[in-house]
DNA sequence: CACGATAGATTGGTATGCAAGGTATTCTCT
DNA sequence: AGAGAATACCTTGCATACCAATCTATCGTG
């Protein structure tokens, strides 16, 4: 696997913690949402984000409306946190924050030790 | 999605970083990886484990021998860093702390912000 | 010889990211 | 009017990793 691919891997259910916490600062829409989470260095693309932005609603987290900004020329579809999107958002922050630091803390270890040789016999592999 | 199968959506890409960081400390065989990053809010069950090993040792990431310890058993599988794979855990350490930095990130900001409200009307559902 | 512990391995189901492609609207340029 | 670009949302098909369940094999104990 190379790293690009494994960057994509790494993504997975990070999309959704960003989207909901992105969320929890206020109304928003596609677009916007991709270019708070989908520039340089991003976990976002628009693939990703509308089949996202579906499951979410239809599983209650979030609410949307439709918006036909003074600014705009298209339509909008904004989208809130619902009662039960909150709570959810709240332990998947929890969540992520042990779960990062345990992939940081098996990483810094492996900065300090050196590797050290198991004992014992090697078995030799079989000739047949 | 309840946040147990999102937990282990998280998890994908982690279990090949956490794996080759542990083995930058050393040599170590499969159990005992799993001890190391399978506990409590680990990364890691056996189900995932030995198909990653198999993997990374045909990608010439690892190299394993068996051991036959004079304290065990039952011989056991060793697995060290191949030159290939130092480099790659290098540059997925690097990489996870760009990612994790940037989900942090928008968690944090999440917490300071309160809501706002879009401007402009919002479009009636139509009624057909 | 049944049972548990140790150790490694496989299978099948599931969920997600994402490239590629599509629809629709509005604005600009000619 | 027509072509093209920008904005905005949406769908399809594929690749891939995780993991519960299950399996093989060895060794020690009762």
């Amino acid at each position: 696997m190379d790293i690009t691919s494994w960057q994509s891997q790494l993504r997975k259910g990070a999309a959704e913690l960003v989207v909901l916490s992105l969320l929890r600062q206020g109304e928003r829409y596609g677009v916007e949402l991709l270019d708070k989470a989908g520039g340089a260095g991003g976990v976002l693309s628009d693939g990703t984000l509308y089949p996202l932005l579906t499951r979410l609603e239809r599983e209650g987290k979030i609410v949307a409306r439709w918006v036909m900004a003074d600014d705009a020329r298209i339509p909008r579809k904004y989208y809130t946190l619902s009662a039960d999107g909150e709570m959810l958002v709240a332990e998947m922050q929890r969540t992520w924050f042990e779960f990062s630091a345990f992939v940081t803390g098996a990483i810094e270890e492996s900065a300090h030790d050196r590797p050290t040789a198991a004992r014992g016999r090697t078995i030799p592999a079989s000739t047949g």
